[in-house]
DNA sequence: AAAACTGTTCTATCGGAGTAGAATACAAAA
DNA sequence: TTTTGTATTCTACTCCGATAGAACAGTTTT
């Protein structure tokens, strides 16, 4: 049965974020862990001090999450909350780096990091 | 301004590859691992034949990556050799990767991977 | 030597990410 | 209700990676 009205677009798992989606992200999961609401003035506030970014930028880039799906707006307010998590991303990116330099391999990835002597002892002995 | 005069460029550490120059490198570490010398021209077959590139696109991309010291170039013939590793390459990407998904901690980046059940269990008994 | 072919370089177009000024809508103050 | 100020959108510009056509050079063939 396919539905006559269109529900909220579904979030997609394959979400490219770009590198300036990725920093309103990042926000907006801080302030998530932090329970605090967030609306796009404030995120435009906090680019313009920590990235210099003008207001106009943020909500042009704000803009572009939400058509993608990673962020809900909410009215009143312009209010931000995420619809993908900050692990969705990481794993989607990981996954790209280990298709993209490791054959798709994630042990190869790991061997490279043990090679590297990036992994802390702790990390290595579980 | 620069010196007057350049010596051989020498490789960065910090070496950026895009897309398009990885795909060369691909092929010529590729060759290289099989103990086959490459020329420019085998190189332009190659990515006609695999990535349906026309050939001045390859020679284009392929001087990027003599000018970013990827490639050393040997005349006569356009005879190409690495000057980066592959290894080098995944490492510095893992380390971008690491930077920006995982705020510099490889250990966030290997939890996720167990997280993520993407690691075989060979790997995880190591 | 001229012609024909192929390897190589020069120059240019296109699309997309990043960025922001101008314009507009909307709320608050007068 | 007019004015003023701020939140939001519209439109546009710039830079750069990706791609390749046209021009050029070097060799081989006639």
């Amino acid at each position: 049965m396919k539905q006559p009205l269109e529900p909220k677009p579904e979030l997609k798992t394959e979400l490219k974020l770009y590198d300036s989606e990725l920093k309103i992200m990042e926000y907006l999961w801080q302030c998530e862990a932090a329970s605090q609401q967030v609306s796009a003035k404030d995120i435009a506030a906090e680019m313009a001090r920590t990235v210099g970014w003008s207001k106009t930028t943020t909500y042009t880039v704000l803009k572009k999450c939400v058509e993608k799906g990673a962020v809900a707006r909410q009215e009143p307010g312009f209010v931000c909350t995420s619809r993908v998590t900050m692990e969705q991303v990481q794993e989607y990116e990981t996954r790209e780096l280990i298709n993209k330099m490791y054959h798709g391999s994630a042990d190869l990835l790991v061997a490279s990091l043990i090679g590297q002597q990036k992994l802390s002892d702790d990390e290595i002995a579980r």
